[in-house]
DNA sequence: GCAGTAATTAGACCGACCGTCTATAAATGT
DNA sequence: ACATTTATAGACGGTCGGTCTAATTACTGC
C-alpha cells in the first residue's frame, strides 16, 4: 500500500528546491495506476484513490483538470513505462528474437502472478470500456497499441532475418495479431485467477508463426 | 430502439391471461442486454435502462432483486443464446468442421458491423470488469467460457476425425486458446471500430492449427 | 359485490461520487 | 512587512444507483 506521511500533504507553497516537482502529484498518479489497472476507469472513484493515499480532493483538482485528463496522463505514463519494459526484452541481443518474445510473456506472467491476477493491462481495460468512456481516449489507446505493435514487429523482423520465421511473413500483421490475442489472454487470466491463459496463448502464438 | 407503450406500464395487478409472463420484465432484460453489451456492468445505469424503455424504477426492483441478480440473469440468457448460435454453426453438417468455424467468425464479424462495433461480448465485458464486480459473477463467467469451449472443442474433434487437423492435437486446449484470443479480438474490434482484428485473429487461429 | 390479498407501478429517500468553489496555510518575492 | 504564488482543506450542488414504502389495479373467496 502506498501512502504518504501526513506531513507531506500540508497546505502552502512548497519550498523552492522542489520547484517543478510534486511528490503528491506522483503519489496520485501511482495510486491511480493501481486502481485503474485493477478496476478500469469508470469504476475507479477519485475519492477512493484519494482515501487510499490520504490526500484531500483539493489537491487532486489542483494538479489535474479532471478525471478525464488524469486518465489521459495515466495512459501516457503506462504506455511509456510498458514500451520500455518491452524494449528491455525485445531488444535483448543476448537472446534469439523468438526467445525474447518468450522472455517477455514469461515476465508478464510473473507480473500478473505477483499481483494475484488482479491487475491487468491499463490499455486493455480502457479499450474494453470505450463504450462508456470519453471518446478522447480512443485515439490515444489506438496509438498505444500501434506503438507496442511496432516494437513487437521489429523483433519479428529480426526473427525473419535469422531465418526463424519464413521470409514472406508479414511481421506487422503478426505483431498486430499477437496483441489482439494477448489482451484477451490477460483478460482471461484475470477472470480465472491463473497464468494458464497466458501460457496457452503464448505457446499457440509462437508455434503458429509461419516457418 | 425498444420501448413499450406507456399504457403497458401502469400500476396494479396484471390481468389473468398474462399469468407468469410479464412483458415489462422481458423488455427490461432486452434493454439491459443492449446496454451491458455496450458498456459493461458497472457503467450501465439502471436509470438509463429504465429511461430507455419508459419503465419506472419500482418495476425493476419488483422483478429483480438487485442490479447484481439482474446481471446474473443476463449472463445466463446471453450464455444460452450464444451457445445456441454457436451450435447453429458448429454443428452444421453441411460444412466441413473448419469451415463451420470460419462461418461462425464471419457471422460474428457481421454482427459487430451491424452494431457499428459498439456492442461486444457480454461475457468478455464482464470478465474484464471482474475487478469491480461482485465476486459471484466469476464462477458464472468461467462456466460460460467453459461451455462455449466444449462446443468448440467438439467441432475441432470432428476436424480431427476428418483429418483436417493432426491426430494428436489437444482439442480442448485449442478451443480454450481460441476463446482466449477471440475475446481479445472483439475488444480490439470495438476499440478500432473495425472488423480487422476479428479477421486477423480468425485467420491466424485457423492457419495455426496443427496439421 | 365486497373485503382481503396479490401483483405492479410510482417515486421519495439515502448515500456515494464527480467536479467546483471558497477558505486557509505555507513559502516566495519585493 | 505585505502581496503573490502554490498547495491543502473540505463543504457544496447536482446526479446517479439501489432500496423502500405507498398507491394502484386485478384477482379470489365468500
Amino acid at each position: 500500500m502506498i501512502y504518504a506521511d501526513k506531513k507531506n500533504h500540508r497546505p502552502g507553497r512548497p519550498s523552492k528546491e522542489r520547484a517543478g516537482y510534486s511528490e503528491t502529484r506522483e503519489i496520485l498518479l501511482r495510486a491511480g495506476m493501481e486502481v485503474l489497472t485493477e478496476k478500469g476507469f469508470s469504476s475507479a472513484g477519485i475519492d477512493e484513490i484519494l482515501r487510499r493515499v490520504g490526500v484531500p480532493k483539493g489537491s487532486f483538482y489542483h494538479f489535474f483538470g479532471s478525471k478525464e485528463s488524469f486518465g489521459a496522463e495515466l495512459i501516457g505514463l503506462y504506455s511509456a513505462y510498458f514500451a520500455n519494459k518491452l524494449d528491455r526484452f525485445l531488444l535483448d541481443i543476448t537472446l534469439p528474437p523468438l526467445q525474447r518474445i518468450r522472455a517477455f510473456t514469461d515476465y508478464a506472467r510473473s507480473g500478473m502472478a505477483h499481483h494475484n491476477y488482479k491487475r491487468g493491462c491499463l490499455a486493455g481495460n480502457l479499450g474494453q470500456e470505450m463504450g462508456a468512456l470519453p471518446e478522447s481516449f480512443r485515439e490515444q489507446l489506438k496509438a498505444v497499441f500501434q506503438d507496442w505493435q511496432s516494437r513487437f514487429a521489429a523483433c519479428l523482423e529480426e526473427a525473419k532475418e535469422v531465418g526463424d520465421i519464413s521470409a514472406d511473413a508479414d511481421c506487422q500483421q503478426l505483431a498486430a495479431t499477437f496483441w489482439i490475442g494477448w489482451e484477451g489472454a490477460i483478460l482471461r487470466a484475470k477472470l480465472e485467477g491463473s497464468p494458464y491463459p497466458l501460457d496457452l496463448y503464448a505457446d499457440f502464438f509462437l508455434s503458429g508463426l509461419p516457418r
